[in-house]
RNA sequence: GCAGCAGUAGCUCAGUUGGUUAGAGCACUAGUUUGUGGAACUAGGGGUCGGUGGUUCGAAUCCACCCUGCUGUACCA
């Protein structure tokens, strides 16, 4: 609260960037241990890259080739253009080209790692974020795909989701490739406005896809957007096909298959969803979360997918010489952090430390002493770090969310006794110091 | 990007037919209690009313532009 304001560097972040508080970091923590745990246990490697690639490298194969540049923060550094990583799934491809014939195939790799993207930020979406991401590379085997779903769903269930919590939704390009070519659409705009549409009914329904199909559709705000222009019979054929609820795909048949083998079944197919535009070849799947998501505010918002990913089988081969089929799933880690920390009945519990109160600075050899023993008893503790009123430092505990203080004046001193306060309850007691640990491991 | 709505204290907000010195609750600081936090009471600090320009004797209030936020939508690896 200072009275010169002139001139003084702004306080706001940068648009979509968050600081993140220890609250919102141990669940991540959290999330972060339940993964390595899993990955380990499913026989993959870490791997980390770094933030920033060639533009080209991460680029040039963009899935949407519609706005190669934008979306990705970039700048140009001796005539070249690098640009921070917009997922690892480029990244990977990128170090599976450049490092090929030393790695074991398949390649089994996961990673865990920020990553920016260079749109509009939403409720739990933002500019800089934490992705995890794991991929087999080298192999056409649809045990892959289904394992990554078991995996992914097992990792969930680790972070305490229940079934009915979670879904993964499974489709296939090849239903959408065997589609187009049955109505005859061919042209690659078409394509993509089509399926740009097909990816939104579980925000539209149908009624709002079928307009996006047809001439266009008009927002809540009143803004117009163009659709694909197709004709209505061709839209009706498109529905009737899609609302099938069995897929008739080769590929996905064969991953339900699969999935009986590992008895699992928290699954669903949805010919809707689409994921990357030009990017998967194959199997498609999609994370979503069953319950409701709110902002600050209680409202509850269109959270959308927690996760997703698909078989991609030609990223690597774009690289030039090695054809190496690939699938992979990420999972973004705030959003899941976000979402979970909704949960009433999910609950951190946050280690904070027993303050040792300070009378007076000559008694500091006592606090030491005391402090020692708590240390070697791994219990988180501090001596109040400044000189303080007693009402400030029982304040300043109180705040922190101390369970206990420690009370050693001149009194306590005398008899060799500290005085243990228990800040939940209120409760003091005299103790000895040899019993203070066993006191305190009573009330933390 | 497009569209709608909104911006007043750290937070949540009140305050417009334009009129002295802009308010409340919570939070903060000090005290009532010089060895005791979470309750109460008392006092206090904190605002160029998002910014710039305009209209006016006079603007938080009216107008224009800009910035930021929220929501929807587009895009989304």
């Amino acid at each position: 609260m200072t009275k010169e304001k002139k001139n003084k560097p702004s306080k706001d972040l940068p648009l979509g960037f968050v600081d993140r508080q220890e609250k919102e970091l141990l669940v991540r923590d959290f999330i972060i241990s339940n993964i390595k745990e899993v990955m380990i246990k499913y026989g993959f490697q870490y791997l980390e890259t770094p933030s920033f690639e060639y533009s080209d490298s991460i680029g040039k194969f963009l899935p949407d080739k519609d706005r190669p540049d934008e979306g990705v923060f970039s700048f140009k550094d001796e005539n070249k253009w690098l640009s921070l990583r917009y997922d690892l799934t480029a990244p990977l491809a990128r170090y599976v080209a450049k490092n090929y014939l030393e790695i074991a195939k398949p390649f089994k790799r996961y990673q865990l790692g920020t990553v920016w993207r260079n749109e509009k930020p939403g409720p739990g979406r933002f500019r800089e974020f934490m992705q995890f991401d794991a991929d087999f590379v080298g192999t056409k085997s649809l045990q892959a795909d289904a394992e990554l779903c078991v995996m992914v769903a097992e990792i969930l269930e680790k972070c305490s989701l229940s079934k009915s919590d979670y879904i993964i939704k499974i489709s296939s390009r090849k239903i959408t490739e065997e589609l187009f070519k049955k109505l005859n659409i061919n042209d690659n705009q078409k394509k993509l406005t089509t399926l740009r549409a097909l990816d939104k009914i579980d925000r539209l329904g149908w009624e709002g896809v079928k307009q996006l199909l047809g001439k266009g559709r008009k927002d809540k705000s009143g803004d117009f957007t163009k659709g694909a222009n197709l004709n209505s019979q061709t839209i009706e054929t498109i529905e009737k096909e899609l609302k099938k609820n069995s897929p008739e795909s080769d590929d996905l048949k064969e991953i339900i298959d699969i999935f009986k083998n590992y008895k699992f079944n928290n699954f669903e197919f949805d010919p809707s969803i689409i994921r990357g535009l030009e990017y998967y070849t194959g199997a498609i799947f999609e994370v979503n979360l069953r319950f409701d998501v709110k902002n600050n505010k209680g409202k509850v918002i269109q959270f959308g997918s927690i996760g997703g990913g698909g078989r991609y089988d030609n990223l690597v081969s774009n690289f030039g010489n090695y054809d190496a089929p690939a699938t992979g799933i990420s999972i973004g880690l705030d959003r899941l952090v976000y979402a979970l920390m909704q949960k009433k009945e999910f609950k951190i519990k946050q280690t904070k430390p027993v303050v040792i109160i300070v009378f007076d600075k000559n008694f500091m050899k006592e606090y030491i002493n005391i402090q020692s023993l708590l240390r070697e008893a791994n219990i988180s503790s501090e001596i109040y770090p400044a000189e303080s009123k007693l009402k400030k430092q029982m304040e300043y505990a109180n705040k922190i969310n101390s369970p206990a203080v420690i009370l050693y004046g001149e009194d306590e001193i005398k008899s060799g006794k500290p005085t243990l306060r228990n800040l939940s309850t209120g409760e003091e007691k005299s103790i000895e110091i040899k019993e203070l640990i066993n006191e305190i491991k009573k009330i933390i």
